[in-house]
DNA sequence: GCCTGATACATACCG
DNA sequence: ACCGGTATGTATCAGGCG
């Protein structure tokens, strides 16, 4: 029996001579790869035995039911007896449970939907991206691309174990050459492929020198030799394996990229998992980045502050270029640009991602691909064990709606001095405080003692004081961690490695404990429950609202506030006060976390713009951070709005917003600012109106481009009558005489202009006017 | 048949 | 495939109008 320190990446099971084997993928101290073979873990489900006997009965006489004990358990909080169900053949889990459940004397059947990896990672505690202690013995290794391969003899046990591990990474990038449109697999090959290995060896394959074949041996090649453990690139779950996998077949050759040997597969979310190793898309981080508006690899480099050679190719430029040499080699270099961008913002983001995977126990490769929900329900199924909370079966629940936060009226204008107070977590906080949780809502027509229950305001919801619900627990295991880590932090050196992981951690660990309340009022919740969202909603409004009575109270001017959040007229000695109040009598936080010099508020909610201590300007909601408005508009309102902080004259602003404006009317703007992006919702066919967008997409997907529901459409609209979807070109066709240039002016700069002056009574004659008629107003500033 | 206002649809944002 | 609240632009339709 050997002891060994492991890592695991990632899990996976098989099925080997009627039995379910376990694989753990993942490292030693010393650094091996290695991999665990475990068929401890035997299938099994929860069925809920309402009349024990009839159920036993009956469940003798189901074939494939192995064996089965009567559990003690919880359902929603209430205590019950379930027979634990173990099947023998592992594919009929599903089907077996679905017979269960309806034999008589049975209440339901749980733990059923799961895949057998996950049942493994939550009763054994395993932990992704962690370290545990295993004992094995030493077992054939089946040509398996690994260093050593064992048996496991008893279940892993995790170790709080912390030490850098280092993977061998390759990123790479493909670039096929398309005869029509997208490139299709079916007939456009593959022309040039880009590698790059964090351990420094770079290469372009190129179809002219070695031909698709060559190039697509080369990568597999490079995989076997190199053998890495990790494999990223851009889009890739979307087209790139797919892309390879057909290729590959068309000449002849099988994409055997796992570490058994296998080829890459589509998997749960989506998500194309190669054996043995991590299969990363980074364009599912990126996805989940709001700040980034074109989901492209050069914006989230941008955002990560990753360079990027200044040279823009798009899919469309691609055949022209490959005509000649001075061409192909410009794609090349591109390619070879684009491999490193992928290698260095993995490593802005593999930190985060391990942590992110380690805290809601769902593998590295996965954790990416899975959306919020998923994340947190995987983390509460964690926590649910440790309460013997059974797994209800997600299932398909009427959707109804119910109130949600409070927005106040803005006082419109420019102020000065405004502090905005925010409440800590304030959604977890209160459902912390309140003990809302799926197990401790008491049903509408079980009676209570008033002193037992907390009663929420408005919808009259109760939920028990004691014990503590199972997202009371898991809410303080995030909020214990995270203020842990936060006092950790302020010792270490921001460049150290400690430092960088913890931090990952605890931005991982917001993400889940923000989307807790989102998950609780999500109909696909396994545990929805729509009197939790409701209830902490409620209560959220009347936190907001009293603290807003305090303020005034004591005399501080309220200007906006959203949720959780105020804005209020900066006074040091009252916003204590109202802090303390806050602490005292609401048992909530409430700290200032901004302060603005100046901000101006329009008449609409959710829309300001406001200057910092340090010069920086933050603009919320308005024209200037949307994806969907043209550059131009953006660039000349962001101006408006510096001008008129810094400055406080409209005039100037104007004068400024004229100039700009005067060049776009003769047409001096590059195309680029004159893009419209608006994201397909849908497939074409289901949009009940045509709009500009859609028309667009109808032309692109009839010239052969592959758009579908979630990409973005990026417009521009040309001269012409009708509608504006009659004045629509795809911005790829589009020349710059061919623009409607007095479109941008009216229904994009404007509008976006006017939304800021009109607060301070200018409208657009000022804007439009010449600057004699100006003058009459004469110059005054707003302070 | 054309104009106008009301309404529905569509998108993206805030917290 | 986390929530509800909100702003805003464009399409579409009903009704007025000799």
């Amino acid at each position: 029996m050997i002891s060994l320190r492991f890592y695991l990446l990632d899990i996976d099971s098989r099925l080997r001579s009627g039995e379910v084997e376990v694989r753990l993928w993942g490292l030693t101290d010393e650094g091996r790869r290695v991999v665990l073979f475990d068929r401890a873990l035997k299938p099994y489900f929860y069925a809920v035995a309402e009349n024990t006997e009839l159920l036993e009965k009956q469940l003798k006489s189901i074939g494939d039911v192995e064996e089965f004990e009567l559990k003690e358990a919880r359902i929603f909080g209430k205590n019950v007896k379930a027979f634990k169900i173990y099947v023998s053949n592992p594919d009929r889990v599903d089907s077996i449970a679905e017979a269960v459940s309806k034999l008589k004397g049975c209440g339901g059947v749980y733990d059923c939907d799961l895949r057998h990896t996950q049942h493994y990672l939550l009763d054994y505690d395993v932990q992704p991206c962690g370290w545990h202690v295993v004992e094995v013995e030493p077992t054939d290794k089946e040509n398996i691309k690994i260093d050593e391969a064992y048996r496991m003899l008893k279940p892993p046990v995790s170790i709080g174990y912390q030490k850098d591990v280092i993977f061998r990474v390759l990123a790479f990038y493909m670039i096929p050459l398309p005869s029509k449109g997208s490139a299709k697999p079916e007939k456009d090959k593959i022309v040039c492929l880009a590698v790059r290995t964090n351990e420094g060896y770079v290469n372009v394959y190129n179809s002219e020198e070695v031909g698709e074949r060559g190039l697509i041996e080369n990568f597999i090649e490079l995989i076997d030799s190199f053998n890495p453990d990790v494999i990223v690139g851009y889009g890739t779950n979307a087209r790139d394996w797919e892309y390879l996998a057909k290729r590959a077949e068309a000449n002849g050759l099988k994409l055997k990229v796992g570490r058994d040997g296998s080829e890459p597969h589509r998997s749960v979310y989506g998500h194309i998992s190669i054996a043995g190793r991590i299969a990363l898309d980074l364009y599912d981080y990126a996805d989940d980045i709001a700040d980034i508006k074109i989901k492209t690899l050069e914006n989230l480099a941008a955002y990560l502050g990753v360079g990027v050679k200044d040279e823009l190719m798009e899919e469309y430029d691609i055949p022209k270029l490959w005509e000649s040499s001075e061409g192909r080699q410009r794609i090349l270099s591109y390619a070879l640009d684009r491999c490193r961008v992928i290698m260095e913002c993995f490593k802005e983001f593999i930190d985060y991602g391990c942590q992110l995977s380690n805290l809601v126990c769902i593998p590295l490769d996965h954790v990416c691909t899975a959306a919020v929900g998923f994340r947190v329900e995987s983390y509460l199924m964690k926590c649910s064990r440790k309460f013997g909370e059974l797994i209800p079966k997600r299932i398909e629940k009427p959707y109804q709606p119910y109130a949600g936060a409070i927005v106040l009226e803005p006082k419109p204008g420019l102020h000065e001095n405004v502090a905005v107070l925010d409440f800590r977590s304030m959604y977890p906080s209160i459902m912390m405080k309140f003990n809302i949780s799926p197990d401790t809502y008491v049903e509408p027509e079980v009676n209570t003692k008033p002193e037992e229950v907390f009663i929420a305001p408005e919808v009259g919801h109760r939920f028990f004081k004691k014990p503590d619900g199972f997202y009371r627990d898991a809410l303080k295991r995030l909020l214990e961690a995270r203020a842990e880590i936060s006092k950790k932090l302020k010792d270490l050196s921001p460049s150290s490695t400690e430092y960088r992981i913890l931090d990952a951690r605890q931005k991982a660990i917001k993400v889940i404990t923000n989307a807790m309340y989102g998950y609780a009022g999500w109909i696909g919740a396994r545990w929805y429950r729509r009197p939790i969202a409701e209830s902490t909603t409620a209560w959220g409004r009347k936190t907001l609202l009293e603290t807003v009575d305090y303020a005034m109270k004591i005399g501080l001017s309220v200007i906006y506030g959203d949720t959780d959040s105020i804005f209020v007229k900066h006074d040091q000695e009252k916003i204590e006060e109202l802090v303390k109040y806050v602490s005292e009598k609401l048992g909530l936080e409430i700290k200032p976390e901004t302060i603005y010099r100046r901000i101006i508020f329009t008449e609409a909610k959710k829309r300001y713009a406001g200057l910092l201590a340090d010069g920086r300007i933050d603009i919320t909601g308005l024209e200037a951070v949307r994806g969907d408005w043209s550059e131009i508009a953006k660039k000349i309102q962001r101006e408006v709005i510096r001008i008129i902080l810094e400055t406080g004259s409209v005039e100037q602003a104007l004068k400024e917003a004229r100039k700009m404006l005067s060049d776009v009317e003769v047409g001096k703007v590059p195309l680029r600012e004159l893009i419209i992006w608006k994201t397909l919702t849908k497939t074409t066919e289901d949009y009940k109106v045509l709009t500009a967008h859609v028309k667009a997409a109808q032309r692109l997907v009839d010239m052969g481009w592959d758009i579908g529901p979630g990409d973005k459409v990026g417009i521009i609209v040309v001269k012409g009558t009708g509608r504006l979807y009659d004045r629509v070109e795809p911005y790829q066709f589009v020349k710059p005489e061919d623009v409607d240039y007095r479109y941008y002016v009216e229904n994009q700069i404007v509008p976006a202009v006017v939304r800021i002056i009109s607060v301070f009574g200018y409208r657009e004659e000022d804007l439009r006017a010449p600057i004699k008629t100006m003058e009459k107003k004469g110059q005054r500033t707003l302070f």
